[in-house]
DNA sequence: AAGTGGTCTAGACCACTGT
DNA sequence: CAGTGGTCTAGACCACTTT
């Protein structure tokens, strides 16, 4: 791998490790796909410990640059999939756009009560609130979990969905069974660390950085119809801004 | 405190810890500026080692929840700003409309030939590039840094900026001395793990995952008249996004 | 079964912050 | 100076993946 580590510098080991691992991938010397050498052999060939090793690892993981799996190894991530912030595009149709086999795989559906911050954001009767559908799916391509959505709908807008089919665009049937389109959005972009459960959907160790994006979803005459909480792999994905001044 | 830990569950203990500070957060049993105890002291009262407590930690840092000051101790993050990713707000008026005082510290200015990067996205002319003015500004409420702005301004376009004065809003200079508005803008946003120098001037620990918006600026007829990179301390700031669909 | 990363320990020393 | 977090070690055991 052609590291090097100097011990007599205020500069920390684990920060020189990863400084140098970095630049290699900005600079293409180490590709996509690449097997990184193990821990151990890392940990011998620097004279560090794995602690070390394992900490200058991590911050390339939480950065997208790298991906870890049990049993296999660390691995130089793809190239990331630019997806636009500010656009309400569905993500079956940004992987068309891509040209990328998209595999919906519905993981739960569930009819539950809502609670106080679905009412507020889906403006539900306080008094007799309606139910909502909440369906979790993982967005797959060849196989890899790229992004984990949930969705929360409320029934009274779409009677009947919870016996939808929901592996295909669900803009799509909203718009042929019901007659609704989303226009506008509005919501939170956030880092967070994966939970157990995203992790194991997602296919990323415990505790993984995440990028999230949950938005209340609007028609064009302001009338909320969903919750959408994606939560991307910050490995799969970067994140383009289109800014306006305003007025 | 009040945390428990269980040693024969598969869930593991720093992922036990972090969960149960973070329910205290949200559930706000802890409040903003509260010091948790130190890491010793919870080793202690956990009966696990210091490295699985910093384990723990390390996350809540990740999100924004907690903060870390080496001889100090670990402190509940205050809550974060609210900022519109979408906004092209500059930093100066977004902080004089949350009603905090901000102040602008000059951290560099410096005359520099533009690498390709620049040449590319400022369109300057790749036979004779015009030079470029590089200002390295730090924004602080409270005498606490808050984000690390480094600008990017093409000495074709802003002629003896270089001898201004930049301690306030540099888009009101744009306008008042040169008659240029900014108008839109289209980059990048992503997560970055703090440098050395990133984690000295924004006063965080090194390797400290941090927000990042990079942004090329236009005038409405499309010229192009800024770079701008803004490093965002991830404990003190959120970031809004307003989607509309795409026509 | 062998090899990978994941978790955890007990201890050491350093750099920074305050008294 | 004492106390804080920051770095680092050498070793142990576990769970997952592949052969």
């Amino acid at each position: 791998m052609n590291l090097n580590v100097n011990k007599n510098t205020i500069v920390p080991v684990f920060y020189q490790i990863q400084e140098q691992i970095r630049k290699k991938i900005e600079r293409e010397k180490l590709k996509p796909g690449t097997q990184l050498p193990t821990e151990r052999e890392l940990e011998a060939q620097l004279g560090v410990s794995r602690v070390t090793i394992r900490k200058a690892i991590r911050g390339l993981i939480t950065e997208g640059y790298c991906t870890k799996r049990a049993g296999k190894g660390i691995f130089i991530a793809d190239k990331k999939i630019k997806t636009d912030v500010h656009s309400l595009e569905g993500t079956t149709s940004l992987f068309a756009g891509l040209g990328k086999e998209l595999e919906t795989r519905l993981i739960s559906r569930k009819v539950i009560n809502p609670d106080a911050r679905m009412i507020k954001y889906l403006q539900l009767s306080a008094v007799e609130p309606e139910e909502v559908l909440v369906l979790k799916r993982l967005r797959l391509v060849d196989d890899e979990p790229y992004i984990l959505e949930t969705t929360y709908l409320p029934l009274c807008i779409f009677p009947g969905m919870p016996n939808g089919d929901f592996n295909g665009s669900l803009y799509q049937m909203m718009d042929e069974q019901y007659g609704i389109k989303p226009h506008h959005a509005s919501g939170i972009f956030n880092v967070m660390m994966s939970t157990e459960e995203d992790s194991k959907l997602l296919n990323v160790q415990l505790n993984t950085a995440l990028l999230v994006k949950e938005v209340t979803v609007y028609t064009a005459t302001n009338l909320p119809i969903e919750i959408n909480k994606s939560v991307f792999r910050s490995d799969k994905f970067k994140f383009i801004v289109n800014s306006a001044l305003k007025e």
